[in-house]
DNA sequence: AGAAATCAGTTAAACGTTTAACTGGAAATT
DNA sequence: AATTTCCAGTTAAACGTTTAACTGATTTCT
């Protein structure tokens, strides 16, 4: 059916030795013969068959990407702009992506990703906040190389691609310091997130740093989740005990959003009354009056960033815990204004 | 490394040939043997290698699944849903999801997935529209099963799975015109999509059915796509020439929230003074207020049924052009009033 | 000039399965 | 009793690559 290499081989009048060899380039090949292979391939569209390859490198040239499902379905696309990237790269690089979600509360009973059990995988990327049960069972049982990206587990030593939450933090308070504010609000939502809690450090190493006192009546973390409900509860629960909130860091745009959601309804200017300035930078709500002051997350970027982690993982053999942080910037639109 | 078939053969005592048997359920293998090799199997926690049973098998496991990447970012969860439903009903049926987005004006000098040309998939699911191109790219030279879903390209002979558009474009419109609307407008983008005109058309004939007369300037179809920021203009351009629009069916719901934010900047109450219903169900905005009457389109369905034509044609090498239309119904929440 | 090294390939084994064709013995048929 | 059929497996080829080991011809070295 297809086209072989020995349909290569024949046409050119060469063993198929010869024809591998081209293929990967080998140096042994006289620039005459290559040229007349390279020929033939092309003339016959020939493409190396990927099973047989697999089967003989004893490699599957897959790569498993595990997130959970809310996480994948969320409003915001967040983590589909991280999986682009990391496809991107595969591409680039001759890798397929096998991309799958797990249940937000994957449990004992619960079976791992069939690539695993399957072993149809060279590695796995786990983007994001996962159970910890899934962490365990794939590292106790299997020793596949993991590459995390947003996300942390316990005691981990695998590479992470992480954001720089902490210096984040502090860009997106600092601006509101540099814009003349001295009340400045923080809310958040599962603050046991490395993500989240960083963020608030990055809070208050900036306010510590301009000399202002952290005042604990100013800052939200009990939300469960960082959605936009919850956003809108955080603030308004915020605003009944403080009436000299002039501005808001959320911990991330869709809390943002719900935020500016309670402004509104309560007759709170946006920036008059009140600056906020968000995180991700989500590029969603085109029609969101005023467009959100934001810090801005490369999604794409940490994408790439966990698939060259795992292809240099797969190359070298070495498993060392590397960790690469990759940089963000605040985005100034109208949602803050100096004071 | 792993375990093969010839640890289990030599493990239980039996030829490589009987272990495969086993594990095929091949009635030549008598009760007892078959015990002994799936117990050895159990024990040595052995899983065939997919390398080797896709070479010998000459398939590959694999179905691809193209959308551009536009539908793939979009800010609702649409076509991930879609995608989703295609993973779950491919994890029980054995495939393997090899996801790739194309870009949405995919031209001549553009590269096919790297999938196809490797013949690294069975088959593949092309869900939304793309680009021409692309679809007589892929016929021409390759002849993979194809099943496309949410859109019929020209001249199509491939399976497909469908929303029943028309039917959802007159559920709409009968819930508003059973809410006493008469004057009903109609916004839609990208006309030429065949999912839009049919709703078009379902509109058109449920206004027939009841008597009222179709009026040209209740419609705007002019947008070169359905999003929010077009919804919002759509219904502007409208309400200029019209003053006495009581219901807006959008043919989306990103139009439909594009046009109650023009509604709100322009005091008009919804539903008081303008009733309003979308298609899709996005599900995504929940804090829009009122909540949105929409069309519930069951996209996770949509995504299995087709990982299951698509099975059915591998399986039976019959390329027929079988057609499924998933049904939808109305779901009404605060944005539409009887009048 | 003879030995050693280099060049430009070729040969053949290996990867881990599936499956058509075969086999030797037991059971059924004539 | 001799032949056929059935049973419960086994043997071996095949799938399409990669690559270590080999080869025969030329070039380089001593």
């Amino acid at each position: 059916m297809a086209v072989t290499i020995k349909d290569v081989a024949s046409e050119a009048n060469v063993s198929i030795a010869t024809v591998s060899l081209v293929i990967h380039d080998n140096s042994r090949i006289s620039p005459a013969t290559k040229k007349k292979v390279l020929k033939v391939i092309k003339q016959l569209d020939y493409h190396p068959s990927k099973s047989a390859r697999d089967l003989v490198s004893q490699q599957t040239g897959n790569i498993g990407f595990i997130l959970t499902d809310d996480h994948f379905l969320r409003t915001e696309p967040f983590y589909t702009r991280i999986f682009l990237g990391t496809e991107f790269e595969a591409r680039d690089r001759g890798f397929y992506i096998l991309l799958t979600t797990v249940d937000s509360n994957f449990g004992e009973e619960d079976v791992l990703p069939r690539f695993i059990l399957d072993r149809s995988v060279d590695g796995v990327i786990i983007a994001g906040k996962v159970p910890q049960n899934l962490v365990d069972r794939i590292t106790s049982k299997y020793n596949f190389p993991i590459v995390f990206v947003d996300y942390i587990p316990e005691g981990n030593d695998h590479p992470v691609v992480l954001i720089d939450n902490i210096q984040g933090g502090i860009l997106a308070t600092n601006h509101l310091i540099q814009y003349g504010h001295k009340n400045i609000a923080f809310i958040g939502g599962d603050i046991q997130h490395p993500s989240i809690s960083e963020r608030l450090m990055g809070y208050t190493k900036a306010l510590e740093n301009a000399g202002l006192k952290i005042n604990d009546k100013l800052v939200h973390t009990t939300s469960p989740y960082p959605d936009r409900q919850n956003g809108y509860d955080a603030v308004k629960s915020l605003f009944k005990k403080n009436k000299n909130i002039t501005a808001i860091f959320a911990c991330n745009d869709a809390m943002a959003i719900g935020a500016m959601h309670f402004l509104k309804d309560y007759d709170y200017k946006i920036p008059d009354d009140v600056s906020i300035i968000g995180f991700d930078d989500v590029e969603v709500d085109l029609l969101l009056d005023p467009p959100l002051t934001t810090v801005r997350v490369p999604k794409i970027e940490l994408g790439v960033e966990a698939l060259r982690l795992m292809h240099e993982v797969l190359k070298n053999k070495e498993r060392k815990h590397k960790k690469v942080l990759v940089p963000v910037e605040v985005i100034v639109r109208e949602s803050t204004k100096k004071i």
